[in-house]
This record gives structure tokens, sequence and C-alpha cells, in this order.
RNA sequence: GCCAGAGUAGCUCAGGGGUAGAGCAACGCUCUCGUAAAGCGUAGGUCGUGGGUUCAACUCCCACCUCUGGCUCCA
């Protein structure tokens, strides 16, 4: 898109002009690298100084001097060698490794602007008279590894937004607030979902009374819906002893993600930071023929995994999770149909939870892999068949794959439009081999079974997370942890005030029934800060009617509904996932 | 794990080398109330943990823990 590309070139123009005034401001600074990003820009150096956020304002006020000077964007073709004097001259060697970084052949370009020369392949805006000195905004300071990796040294990086006018400016920040304010974590704490405790281990997640309601709710739902689609459901330990490890391969290539084995009667026990291996012990109990399968293993299995304590967020990122996962196996025959099925079952539970912009990752092979091509082919071709068909738009990553198997990711966008990773659909040739699993076929010869892994919602703690932002808190009636909240008006209606709480939750309604000594107004903003979606207030008129006054979390009320009408009628936005 | 910032009452936050402050919440009393906060009062903190400097540290210094923003990694 056109426009895209001019945000590109305003972009990348602004990290330049940023570069310039910290290197005016800050003598010494070496540059590395800055390029246009999602909604801005970034800048990475290595300063003689470390930075703080007032910095940021005196650099601003600097790049405005700087745009405002309109300065021409020179673009200069040079040759290797006077580019690595300029750059060598300057002290610069990271723009030096950069230099040697282009391949041979290709041209080396340079841009300039006022007093600043960068390595740069452009392209950029002509003027800095094109900058708008009034629609950027520079907002973090972070620290980030030279070329992303982590042996290497680490530089200071200066993120900013940067838009065409300065209205952008603002709906972008409007749009950042909104973020904030729809934390996962702010709103964990207000309405009282989860808590973690550092001092009890970081990463491990408290579920609270209304969070429990929520993953009750979430998780009735789900078990009904594999029930539904012909899957069984599976309890397993939460701990294995060293050979299932070892023979499933975790002990080589994903230990460092485990936690430290306990010694148990002289064995190794370790904690699961997977399921699937102790699925295969079920399927080994048995011989299995080929009229068995496929056999649909689902598993609300919570594992393990060590993750770096700067990794930790939220509910997004902890160390003890409970998987929403499957276990397909299946004769090679059936595996294109077992796909389609699993990815049109994901689909329609992510519009029943309110997602439906959903787009596909089909990742291949990658260099380092088990099993043979023809096998990775044939899987492939299944993988992106069952997308097609499903009509999805999805993307390919080459070589993205695990060591074991080509897999779908589907990445959901949320109410703010942003993209999460949550299903996971993986086809395994490394588990039935080292297990040795069989199946008999038609032929009375044991042959290799497929297995597929799944999880649907990824895990219910981030899945968690990521709900409570989209719906900002405000979970749709089928999910709130409190569905009506019942009001008196005053102590003398306490009594008809319990005799419909009781009636609601006869009939399967979670109701709070509040009889504090708190006025109205004040019962009904707190439920409202709650953002409970249904509040009866109930009085004379009610009482004398058996009827009963309702007031949303939208504001909007309807006085004098028949008691038996407000069951009915919430029974069916419960039953049909309405909002409200 | 790495870089930077932060940690003060249950929550949100102020303060600052000389014995710790507000609002909300909690508790008690009064009020008996019609769609987003009634009034008065009481109680509540080894100022993240450990060490150091100082006559004196919540405040300054060091280490550690945790959180936040990133990097790396990923459900």
């Amino acid at each position: 898109m056109a426009n895209e590309d001019k945000l590109g070139k305003i972009r990348h123009s602004m990290a330049h002009v940023m570069a310039e005034a910290v290197v005016q401001k800050f003598p010494g600074t070496k540059v590395a690298i800055g390029p246009a990003i999602d909604n801005g820009f970034y800048y990475d150096f290595d300063l003689p100084v470390t930075l703080t956020l007032e910095d940021l304002d005196d650099i601003s006020t600097r790049m405005k001097e700087i745009i405002n000077g309109k300065h021409e964007f020179k673009r200069k073709v040079v040759s290797r060698d006077e580019a690595e004097k300029i750059f060598s001259d300057l002290g610069e060697n990271y723009k030096l490794e950069l230099l040697k970084a282009i391949p041979e052949g290709e041209e080396v370009s340079l841009y300039s602007q006022n007093t600043f020369t960068d390595l740069c392949r452009g392209p950029h805006v002509e003027n800095t008279a094109q900058l708008n000195p009034d629609s950027f905004k520079l907002l973090s300071i972070a620290g980030a590894y030279w070329r992303g990796k982590e042996t290497n040294p680490m530089l200071t990086r200066i993120y900013g937004t940067a838009w065409e006018n300065p209205k952008q400016l603002r709906l972008h920040l409007k749009h950042l607030e909104e973020m904030e304010k729809r934390d996962h974590r702010k709103l964990g704490k207000e309405l009282d979902l989860y808590s973690t405790h550092e001092e009890a281990g970081p990463g491990l997640v408290y579920w609270h009374p209304y969070g429990s309601r929520i993953r009750l709710a979430i998780e009735d739902y789900w078990r009904k819906e594999h029930y539904k689609n012909g899957y069984e459901l599976l309890y397993t330990p939460h701990l294995g002893k060293a050979w299932l490890w070892q023979t499933s391969g975790h002990l080589g290539f994903y230990n460092e993600s485990m936690y430290s084995p306990m010694e148990v009667d002289e064995n190794d026990y370790y904690i699961k930071p997977m399921n699937c291996p102790f699925h295969i012990m079920i399927y080994k109990t048995d011989i299995r023929s080929y009229r068995d399968l496929p056999l649909r293993w689902a598993e609300l299995g919570t594992v393990y995994r060590y993750e770096k304590s700067g990794a930790l967020h939220g509910l997004l990122r902890v160390r003890g999770f409970t998987q929403d996962d499957a276990h397909i196996i299946c004769t090679p025959g059936q595996v294109e149909d077992e796909i389609l099925e699993v990815l049109r079952f994901s689909l329609n539970i992510w519009k029943a939870f309110g997602f439906s912009d959903i787009k596909a990752y089909l990742s291949t092979r990658p260099e380092k892999s088990v099993g043979d091509q023809d096998m990775w082919d044939k899987a492939i071709v299944s993988l992106q068949k069952a997308i097609e068909i499903e009509g999805l738009d999805f993307e390919v990553d080459e070589g993205g794959g695990a060591f074991y198997g080509p897999k779908i990711d589907l990445k959901i966008k949320d109410a703010l439009g942003r993209e999460w990773q949550m299903t996971t659909v993986q086809f395994d040739f490394n588990l039935p081999e080292r297990f040795d699993m069989t199946f008999v076929d038609h032929d009375g010869r044991e042959k290799r079974p497929y297995m597929v892994h799944r999880a649907l919602l990824g895990s219910i703690e981030r899945f968690f997370g990521v709900l409570i932002e989209h719906y900002g808190g405000a979970f749709p009636v089928w999910l709130s942890p409190v569905q009506v909240a019942v009001i008196p008006v005053a102590p003398a209606f306490n009594e008809y005030a319990e005799k419909i709480g009781a009636l609601l939750k006869e009939n399967d309604i979670r109701a709070d029934i509040d009889l504090s000594d708190n006025r109205m107004n004040a019962k009904i903003r707190n439920f409202q800060k709650k953002k409970v979606p249904y509040m009866l207030i109930l009085g004379e008129k009610e009482a004398s009617t058996d009827s009963v006054s309702l007031r949303l979390r939208t504001g909007k009320q309807t006085n004098a509904i028949p008691v038996s009408e407000f069951i009915e009628q919430t029974l069916g936005k419960i039953k049909n996932k309405e909002l409200i």
C-alpha cells in the first residue's frame, strides 16, 4: 500500500533524525540499527552514558529542531572501500559489521541529513520538512542485544511512534491508553480474578473465586464440546520417571525448560513439561487395531516449564499452566480428515468465545529434523488443504516447523486488533517412533500410526489473560463470574432480595445478593465497577408485584419485568453466549 | 539470563538523613434509603530482603529477590 510506504519512510526517517539528535547530545555514541516498525521506529545505540526518561524529552526537543531545519535526505552510492573508510574514521564498528554483511555485488548506499550520515538502503522522505514535528513521540528505553544475540553486547534501544499528522498520533496514544486500561494484570486485581506471589514462587497462578468461576465456565463448555466432537478425556499424573523423558527425548532437547528432578526411591522423577508421553503410555496398554483409530484423547493437563525470570508476564507467560491438550492417533489415511476436523472444531470454539478474526501460519520442515521427506511433504499438503478448505488467510513460515513435524498455528485478533498465537496443531513423526507405537492394519501387519498434537486455547492461563483484555473485563453473560447482582433498595426488602437470589441460583444463574448496609447507590456503583452484566433493583414496587427492575452494566434500565420472564430471558442469553 | 526503571497500609499513591501520610477498602456507631460513593469515629506499616556508612537510615552505598518496559524465548 502506498500509504504504508509513506508511513514507513516517515518512520525510518524519524529514526535517522533521532540518531542524529542522540549523537549530538551524547558525543561518543555509536549507532547500530534503526528500522521502521509497526506504529513507529526504534534505534539501537551504544551509549557512553545510561539514559533516563528525562533524556527522551531533550532528545525530542533536539529532533524537532532538526526537523524544522528543513534538511534534505541525500542518498549517495559509494564503493565498499569508501564506506569502510567513512565508518572506521567515525569509529562506527557496528556499521562496519553491517557493511561486511552486505552481499557482494549489492549496492552500498549512504543517507545523510544535516550532520548525520548513516549506512542505509532507504528509502527516506526527501526532506525533514516532510516530517511533522508534532506527530511523533519517544516512548521507551529498553535494552537489546546487538543483532538479537544473547552473547552480544547489550545496546540501548529507544522506541518511538510516528505518524503523518498530530491527529493520527493522538489516536494512537489513545489506543495505547486503552490497552493500559484493559491490561489483564490491572483488571485481574480490580476484578479480584487471580494473583501471583513472589514469596510462593513467581510465574505460578492463584485463581481467586471469581477467576475460578470463569475458568469453570470455560472448562465446562470445553468438555462438552470435546465429547460432542468425538474426543475422550484423560487424566494423567504430574510426574514421570526419567525413563519416560529419556524415551520421549525431552531430556535431550527440552532439558533447559524442565524443572530439576526429585529423587524418589533412588529414581529421578521429573514434573511434566508436556502431556504427550503420558497419553502414549495409555495408548500402549493395549494392542490397537485400525478399527480403533482414530483415537482423539484430550486432557486439561497442567504442565510446568522453567522460564527465564525476565520472560514472565502476568498470565501470558507463566511457569505453570494448564494446556487444553489433545493427541490424535490415526492411520496415515485418516490424517487429512482429522486435520480438517481439528481446524473446523477450533474455529467453532473461537467463535463461541467471541473471536472471529483468525489467521493461520503454516510452518514447514526445518533443517534439523527427523522423519522421511515423503511423510513431511504429505503432512504439509494435508495441513495446507485444511486451511484452504476452511477459507483461512494464511502465511507459510518456511522451515519454521518443530524438528519432529510441520504445524499450523492460529493467531487470533482481539478487540484491539492485536494478534495472539493460541492454537497449535502439530504433526509428530518422532514420538510414535521413539515409543514404538503400532496398530494392526487390515493386512494383519503392525504399522506405525500418525500422531497429531493440538492445543486449541493453548493454555487456560494465557487464554484467560487474552479473554480479559479482549472484553476489557466486561465478560459476556455466560462467562461473567457474577451474572446477576441482587440489590434491595433498603433493608426492608432484604427478604425479597434473598428470595429472588435463591430462585436465580436454583436456575443455575450465578447471583450475588448484596445485603450489606451500604446504600443502594453505593451497591450499584460497586457492581458497576465489577462489570456485572445484570443488576436487579428490588423495592416496594417489585416485591408487591413479583417482578424485578433490571439495570444493565451499560446503564440501560427496564422496570417491572416479571421474575419468571427475567429468568427465562437470562437463561436464553447464557445459552446463546450473548455479550449482555 | 541480559539492559534500564521501580518496590511505602488490603488497593491507588504522596513524602523524605531526626521515630511514617492521604483517599478508597476494613471495623464500630448513626442514618432506613429507588438506578455510579450517606455521616461520624476506630484500627491498620520492622517503607521488598540482607548487609554497610552514620550519633541517627524508610531516605545514602552494596548485594539479593520480585515487578515493569524491552532483548532472548515461547502455550
